[in-house]
This record gives C-alpha cells, sequence and structure tokens, in this order.
DNA sequence: GCGGTCAACAGTGTATACATTAACCGTGAT
DNA sequence: ATCACGGTTAATGTATACACTGTTGACCGC
C-alpha cells in the first residue's frame, strides 16, 4: 500500500518540506547537495555563513569533488554564493531578492492551477483537497499558525502537483526552496490567516469546476495578497535587526 | 569602452541566440558548458547523440573534470540525460515535452510583461521596441519568415530584458533553450506571421500605457495562440517522420 | 606615515589515478 | 533452447595530485 504504484503517478508531490529522507543510497554528490541544501533551509547553515570548499569537504566527511559538484548545482539555484579564493557564502536575501523570487514563484504557480483546472479534479483529489482545507480552518480556530503554516505548503503543493508538467514541478520546488527561509522567518509574525482559508476554497471550488480563468483568478489574487503580506511582515522583521533572510 | 559599465544595467540582454561569443577567457568548464550548449542547441550534437564522458572530454580537448561538471548542468536544463555507464544522451523532445516547455516559458514571459507594464517604458524603450516591430513589418511583407523569427526572439527577448528580475530572465533563458530547437525546426512550416504582428503591437501598446492588466492579457493571448500554432506545425513536421524534436 | 610593488601562499581549477559497480557475455544446467 | 549465474570489463564515481592565479602582507621608497 504505502510503496510505489508500477506506473508512474500522474500526480506527483512537490515541495517536501526540507528533509533528508531517502538520501541514504544516493551517490556522494547528492547526499552532499541534499545535506547542504537541508543545513541552508533550515538555518543550521545561517546566511552569510562562509566556508572553504575544503572545509566543506570536512564538514561532509567527502572529497572536493562531489561537494564542489553539490555547490554548483546550489549556486545555480540560488542558495549560495561561490567567490573563487574566498569560499561559498550562504546567501543572504534582501527585501528585493525576496520580491523578485515571490515574482518568479506566482506565476509559475498560476500556470501550475490553470493546467489542473483544464484538467479537473478526480473525486478522491477533490476530497483530499477538501479535508486539506478543513484542517487549516480548525487550526486557525486553535490559533496554531506555525502547523495552519506548514499545511498551507502541504496545500500549495498537493495542488502543483496534480498538474501533470514536470518541468513545472521541478521549476516550483527550486523557487520555493529560495523562498522557504524567508517565509519561515515571519511565521510567528503572522495574523490569523482567516483570508487565505477563504481564498482557499475559492481556489479549490474553479479547480473542482473545472474552470481554468476562474482559477488562475483566484489563485493570482490570493498570491498577489499573500505575497504582499509577506513582504511586509518581513520588512517589519529586517527592520527589527534581524540580519539576512 | 567594450567593458562592462560600473553599475549593472537596469535592462539586459536575455536569450541571445546561441553563440560562442566571449566565451575565450572563461574557465574550462564553463567554456565545456557554452561548448556544448551551442552545439546541441543548433543541432551539430543531434538529438539521440550518445557520448561517454571520456569522448565528450575527447572533442572538448579537456579532461573529464571539467566536462562532468558541464553535462551536470546542461542535465538539469533538460537538455541533456545522464545514464550512467551508458554515456550522457542528447534529448530528444516529444510533443508533450514541448507542450510543458511552453506552458513553463510562457507563464514566466507572461509575468515579466506584467512587470515591465508595471514600471512603464522610457521613451528610448519604446522606441526601440516600435523600431523592432517596424522591421518586422517588414520583414513579413519581404516573406522572409527566417529572419522574421529570429527578430521575433529577439522582440520577446528585448521585452523580457526590461522586467528588472534577474532571476526571472535566468529561468526565461534556460526554457528558452529548451524549445530553441524544436522552433527552428518549424521555421520553414511557418505561415506569414501578420497575427503576431498586429499581437506585437498591441503588447507595446500596453507597456508603454503602464498598463499591467493588458498587458498580461495582450501577452497571454500571444502566447497561447502562437505555442498553439507552434505545437500543431511540429505535429505535422514530426508526423512527416521527422525524428526527434 | 602612506602608497606601491613584489613575493609567498593559499585556494581553486584541472588533470589524473584509483575504487566501485553495473552491463554484458559466456558457460553451464535444466 | 532458454534461463540463471558469475566473471570480466569498461565506465563512472570519488579521491588525490598538481598547476595556476589572485590575495595578502611585508618591505621599500617616497
Amino acid at each position: 500500500m504505502s510503496s510505489k504504484p508500477k506506473v508512474a503517478p500522474f500526480v506527483r508531490p512537490a515541495r517536501p518540506r526540507p528533509s533528508l529522507a531517502g538520501i541514504a543510497g544516493l551517490p556522494a554528490r547528492d547526499r552532499a547537495y541534499h545535506d547542504l541544501r537541508y543545513r541552508i533551509l533550515t538555518g543550521r547553515l545561517a546566511p552569510g555563513t562562509t566556508l572553504l570548499e575544503t572545509e566543506l569537504a570536512a564538514l561532509l566527511s567527502l572529497s572536493r569533488t562531489p561537494v564542489r559538484e553539490a555547490t554548483i548545482r546550489l549556486a545555480e539555484e540560488g542558495l549560495i554564493d561561490i567567490r573563487p579564493r574566498h569560499g561559498v557564502t550562504v546567501r543572504s536575501l534582501t527585501l528585493n531578492d525576496v520580491r523578485d523570487i515571490l515574482d518568479v514563484l506566482s506565476a509559475l504557480e498560476i500556470r501550475a492551477v490553470e493546467l489542473v483546472a483544464k484538467r479537473g479534479l478526480g473525486p478522491e483529489e477533490h476530497g483530499r483537497l477538501l479535508h486539506m482545507l478543513d484542517r487549516m480552518e480548525r487550526l486557525t480556530e486553535a490559533g496554531d499558525i506555525a502547523q495552519w503554516s506548514d499545511m498551507d505548503d502541504d496545500f500549495h503543493s498537493a495542488v502543483a502537483g496534480m498538474c501533470g508538467n514536470g518541468r513545472l514541478l521541478s521549476a516550483l520546488d527550486e523557487y520555493w526552496g529560495q523562498q522557504y527561509r524567508p517565509r519561515t522567518m515571519i511565521v510567528p509574525l503572522r495574523p490569523k490567516p482567516t483570508l487565505s482559508n477563504i481564498e482557499h476554497r475559492g481556489i479549490v471550488e474553479a479547480l473542482a469546476a473545472g474552470d481554468p480563468e476562474a482559477a488562475r483568478l483566484a489563485q493570482q489574487r490570493h498570491r498577489a495578497r499573500a505575497d504582499q503580506q509577506q513582504l511586509d511582515l518581513l520588512r517589519d522583521r529586517l527592520a527589527d535587526g534581524a540580519e539576512g533572510a
């Protein structure tokens, strides 16, 4: 039951929360990549941290070769900067960086939602989404914003996962990773996400109705508002003296 | 004179046509990357071509290390497949692949256009775009579809380059590369792009007016129609027995 | 005291050597 | 004849060695 189906599933999970699950058997270069990414996203490697290739290799108990290959990937994803002879530095994002990232991310997510609507929702999928919405509303009432935020990730991830476009999902993953840290930074500042819950319902309705235009509009408005809120909160947080996002 | 300006220009060119200009002084890994990418996009390395790492290294007169680093990048961009112990293979795209790519690309481009409209067009920028439109219309009348197609690239590239979001431009570059080959394949099949020319004018008008919603709509319609046409032509071409896109 | 030049060095970029592992082929049994 | 098993081998994954180049700091001249 818990194992993989024989054919590639039409629906694929996207953007799992940062985790190191299942990297055990992978080649060293992939372990290095996932390990470093995990440390960066969870803050174990704080923004601004600078390490030499040699130090990274020692940290991961590997030689420089796989570590280099991993850092190249991470640099392309925008998580680190490589400055030759100065080491690799964990990127610290400015407000403008976050805005840029969110602009890309929301464009991709809007397209994903359109695609899902174009194909419509199966009953099982619909049920799953509704169930998530219920949970999120209960969490809102209970005031558990942290867990609501995780579920929010899961919800958007679940919807996107139904779009059937693997390249789109990969791109979403990448940019989601880039905004993960600033996003978690402002969780404690969030007000009750009552509006988000309502907007989520609207999105699911449009998806179930198979109406791409309505879905696009709902998703666009939701993201525009939510992203603006995130930027505002982040600005406050940074003004408070928190360093690097 | 020819060197870089002191401050990063606000407008940056995007998606230059495949070229090897200016890779002379770069590190071997970057030369390998650009060289291979160029060969793939221009068809010098045809889809389906398979080469071992050693063979690639010999081809480029380099050792395996920089070649490996280049192939990893190319694989992430979707231009090649790496199958351990079977060599790297130049990807051959199916119609579904192209559709997926265009879905991502158009989503990004729509967002770029929105951003440009949000900030509005300077007089110099406006003039430059209008000038391009004129040229494209003359090329259309002259029936020079090949050159029109190049200018079309340049036009979309120029617009996107004004969006001011570097990450968005990088993503555009990447997906533009993925669709470049199938796009050139169908150039000889294209009808006179009269409609595209009209739509382009509409887009520039919306940009000049600083109306993001109008720009989004114009761009969205343009891409939806043009992409559909491209897919239709490609289907014909593939049905004719052309192998791999 | 300040600025410039040069030399030593550290760190990366590249090449190569070594280990590992999966593909392929041959052999043997059923 | 076909399938299974195992050994061989070739290709990759990883480690290391080497070379090159930018940086840093010291020393000298102004």
